[in-house]
DNA sequence: AGCACGCCGACT
DNA sequence: GTCGGCGTGCTC
């Protein structure tokens, strides 16, 4: 008697078996129609067996195998495999999270018929090499030393290594992953490239399209239609597409033929999933190629910590790119001490002067400010009450564009009060800045000037972007104010002055992370100013101009940076000198997810040698609205040990009993505190 | 997660 | 007298 052992997409750790008496190992890796419960479900194959440790009689036969494609193979389950112990998620759950939706549904996208043109699918047959009468050598721009030595690098490794593409932006990066791919398609392999959310725009399909005529190249990511998303990852499965492209989710695009895999922006967070199956898609990536033995390329300007780390103890090979490949100086930075001088609406007169000088000189300049809205509170200075959220812990901002008081981390937004809920006091004041407010002020100082606004409020659908965009290319703008979703991707031709304003915050933010993300944001803010014949110059204002941060920024010394944030993550014993696990719950009531988290240290005690478990807190800010959040960080020194912690863990809190409405995660190597 | 079954309030 | 609240228990 035959029985299957099949993975559902229900949030148990546990497959569930079928009598399949027509089945065998071939099977394994389809899908297949199940009776579940009331009605059916579609799930995966992951073994058959001759017996089962259920009573016979629970047993259900199968409604059907799948055998419409061929079945995911044993490396692409081995991965699925590997997700769900790592991040202690549910097979059922990791396998169908790594289908696309339509297949997962159990359908098959219509595939387009095998009449075009012969030239575009010739890859898939295996004996002509993909853009490879394309690739002439007088078609491509020149190398760098530093390139041409980091491709040959790389194209030698063949087996698995880790390498770090360390160069700042405009340094050549995409070129070096560009031959290194034409080098994998020479030889007939596939190659996968992720890149974070923001950054895979058209620009980058073309540039890739462009340099591989002949080659199928997939895109996958969660704004594509769902037959498109299917129909990629058969490509894939099928060894029909030589390239794929795509965020986060392309981690697990099935690929027989696969010899390298590159991670662009490696330091980007959007690689993180923060919901759901909450994977690090680079982590997984190395693991892929490690599995795979092939080599692996990490690239960034500003890599994570972790991974320059790594670097430096040669647990990855590093490659740097110290020139700019375009003709370009590296901006001229500079910090402003505005401690001894008095602001005008927070701007500084060095920043202002030099502001004036642009618009003089008809070039454009931007004032990079994390803060959206008018102001972060609306205060009432003789009582002392500002405007919070009623849902959540945090400020609400006063956007005075529309009127509106607006909670930027739950979303709840409401009108402005005529006087103090409080005591009544009719004169209510902005409080700090936001870009709205610099906005007003900037039209005000310099009335010639056009100023344009660019944040999530100003840039709310990706149309309003767009046109944002081109009015800035048009050059229908003399002064940028916008948060770090200027930061990427764009270049701004006649941008010539970058000033970062309100950056101090980040210093001393509870996340120890914060440091890190700033310092990549005013290194990617500043890289936007400036090119060969206009110099650009990047003007920090700051009550901290001795900062580490900043006198490395001056520098454009990464690598300082680096060595003192990992100086002080060593003895604060913060990745990557320590492993992390949060535990997250969210109920009602803060007490019952603080009982929760306490219930779960208790249920830890006799597991946890080698673990620290901190005490449950709540969260600085509850996402969610009526919902309370608390979290418990578990911490170890050393990986495995954390690992063999987490699981046996997991086993007691499957077996707690959960109050009404409370609900709990784990969070494995979290990036937000 | 769904989707049952299962006992206590205000409605045609 | 019922419709329905969501508490807890199971799914091979």
């Amino acid at each position: 008697m035959n029985i299957v052992r099949v993975a559902l997409d229900v949030p148990l750790p546990r497959l569930f078996d079928y009598l399949a008496p027509d089945s065998d190992e071939s099977d394994i890796g389809r899908r297949a129609i199940v009776p579940f419960g009331k009605g059916s479900k579609t799930g995966l194959i992951l073994g058959v067996a001759a017996a089962s440790e259920q009573p016979l009689d629970k047993l259900k036969p199968v409604a059907a195998i799948l055998r419409d494609m061929p079945a995911l193979p044993p490396d692409w389950l081995a991965l699925c495999e590997f997700c769900a112990r790592y991040y202690q998620a549910p097979l059922g759950e990791v396998a169908t999270f790594a289908l696309p939706p339509m297949l997962r549904r159990g359908k098959l996208p219509r595939m387009p018929k095998a009449k075009e043109n012969a030239a575009v699918t010739s890859s898939s047959s295996g004996d002509t090499v993909p853009g490879a009468g394309h690739l002439t050598a007088e078609h491509l721009p020149a190398l760098l030393p530093a390139q041409h030595a980091a491709v040959e690098t790389i194209v030698a490794a063949g087996n698995f290594r880790t390498f770090l593409l360390h160069g700042v932006t405009g340094s050549g990066k995409t070129e070096v992953y560009l031959r290194a791919i034409a080098d994998v398609l020479a030889r007939g392999g596939q190659a996968l490239m992720l890149v974070p959310e923001i950054a895979l725009t058209p620009q980058l399909e073309g540039r890739v399209a462009a340099r591989f005529p002949g080659a199928h190249i997939v895109c996958a990511n969660s704004g594509m239609a769902d037959a498109a998303r299917a129909r990629g990852f058969l490509d894939a499965h099928e060894g029909r597409a030589d390239i794929v492209l795509g965020t986060r989710l392309a981690v697990f695009m099935p690929l027989p033929r696969l010899r390298l895999i590159v991670v662009d922006e490696e330091h980007d967070a959007s690689f993180k999933q923060q919901e759901g199956l909450r994977y690090s898609a680079r982590d997984v990536a190395i693991w892929r190629a490690h599995q795979r033995d092939i080599p692996i390329v990490l690239g960034s300007a500003t890599p994570s910590l972790e991974t320059f780390h790594h670097a430096g103890s040669g647990r990855y090979r590093m490659l740097e790119l110290p020139e700019r490949a375009v003709a370009e100086a590296m901006p001229d930075v500079r910090v402003i001490d505005t401690r001894r001088q008095k602001l005008q609406e927070g701007l500084s007169a060095e920043l202002l002067a030099a502001l004036a000088l642009r618009l003089e000189r008809g070039e454009q300049s931007l004032v990079f400010l994390n803060r959206r809205g008018y102001a972060p509170v609306l205060a009432c200075p003789p009582c002392g009450w500002i405007s919070r959220c009623q849902r959540c812990a945090a400020n609400l901002v006063l956007h005075l564009a529309d009127k509106r008081l607006r909670c930027h981390h739950c979303g709840y937004e409401t009108g402005i009060p005529r006087a103090c809920p409080d005591c009544g006091n009719v004169d209510l004041l902005p409080f700090g800045r936001g870009t709205q407010r610099l906005e007003t002020m900037l039209a005000e100082r310099f009335p010639e000037a056009r100023v344009l606004r660019i944040d999530r409020d100003s840039a709310s659908t990706p149309k309003k972007w767009q046109a944002l965009l081109e009015t800035i290319h048009g050059g229908g703008a003399d002064i940028l104010v916008g948060t770090q979703m200027l930061a990427k991707g764009h270049d701004f031709p006649r941008l010539t002055l970058v000033g970062a304003v309100g950056a101090d915050a980040a210093l001393f933010a509870a996340d120890f992370r914060a440091p890190e993300r700033l310092f990549a944001q005013l290194m990617q803010v500043g890289g936007r100013s400036g090119r060969a014949e206009l110099p650009g110059e990047v003007l920090i204002q700051t009550e901290h101009p001795d900062h580490a941060l900043y006198q490395a920024l001056v520098e454009h010394d990464y690598a300082r940076f680096a060595a003192s944030q990992l100086g002080e993550r060593r003895i604060a014993g913060f990745p990557p000198f320590s492993y992390q696990a949060m535990l997250r719950a969210e109920g009602r009531e803060m007490v019952q997810a603080l009982d929760f988290l306490a219930a779960a240290r208790s249920a830890a005690e006799l597991l946890a040698a080698g673990v620290t478990l901190y005490d449950p807190v709540p969260m600085r800010m509850q996402r969610l609205m009526t919902l309370e959040r608390g979290q418990l960080l578990v911490e170890s020194l050393n990986r495995p040990t954390l690992q063999a912690f987490l699981a046996q863990w997991m086993e007691r809190l499957y077996t707690l009993k959960m109050p009404a409405g409370l609900r709990w995660h784990l969070d494995v190597d979290p990036l937000e505190f």
